[in-house]
DNA sequence: TCCCGTTGCAATAGGTTCTGTTACAACGGG
DNA sequence: CCCGTTGTAACAGAACCTATTGCAACGGGA
């Protein structure tokens, strides 16, 4: 399972975004965004633009232009940034089709389909059980 | 979260192995094992070359050498497979340090590393739940 | 209407990982 | 001692990820 950190990118933007809105700050950039998660403005809009297709956060172009979460961050789950942001499943299938004349070539990938869905919804349960205000409160205490 | 093919290839390995073993053939080559997968046999000597290091199979050498499980079926679950293949958790950190003078910049790494932590124990719940046999099962299921 | 800061996005580069392949030394049962 | 198989290194090609530059498009405010 090759790691990316997309998950991680996306999560420590909406933390931000809702920890500067909680000060007032309703609206940022994506170069202060960039900022705090220490990388290039365009990684934080590549990042963002997928979460706005999701309908996870509002951006606002012309002069004074930036982005806003378009909810409340108790009301945006850790499942809903998953699904925005990644598109491959954890586990990966055989690169060739495996030999259909040995029984176990023929009948594996409907039976591993099967048993990743059931690990993969048990991980989406735990992500669903998880909050952008969860990950901010985790996030600001003193460790 | 990029997808290898680690844990699938590994799966069909040892279901294969199985069911060789269960209609008296007890030991196989890396090339036969191969012919299943449909790929070369020095990827399935790697696979099992993993497989070894953990303890679930046993390799023998020189003429009439190959590959044998090392305890039964129903005894080897898909955890133990997945710790033997796969080094990386499933969700990346930043790969830059993020701006340790933002707070969320500096407590997000273990907040995440918290979350991320349920997010794999869910996982490896649901793995250790199946065995080979299981696999095996699923995979001779008519569909 | 024009200015100007910001977004959206394409293009590119470098690094890493994965699969696949070839080659060959090492092993060890017969 | 033979010979089939393992163990492993080396290499190639593809795919992907992060990072960076450059620039057109947008639109609020003067």
């Amino acid at each position: 399972m090759a790691a990316n950190s997309r998950l991680t990118i996306a999560a420590h933007v909406l933390a931000w975004l809702a920890l500067a809105q909680r000060r007032g700050q309703e609206i940022l950039t994506s170069e202060q965004v960039a900022a705090s998660v220490n990388t290039n403005p365009v990684i934080i809009r590549r990042s963002l633009g997928d979460l706005r297709r999701a309908g996870l956060v509002h951006v606002r172009r012309g002069a004074g232009a930036g982005w806003s979460l378009a909810r409340a961050p108790e009301d945006i789950t850790l499942l809903e940034v998953y699904d925005a942001v990644e598109q491959d499943p954890p586990f990966g299938m055989h690169h060739a089709q495996p030999n259909l004349e040995c029984p176990v070539g023929l009948g594996i990938r409907p039976a591993l389909g099967d048993i990743y869905g059931r690990v993969e919804q048990a991980m989406r349960q735990e992500l669903a059980e998880t909050s952008i205000s969860d990950v901010l409160r985790e996030t600001l205490r003193v460790r």
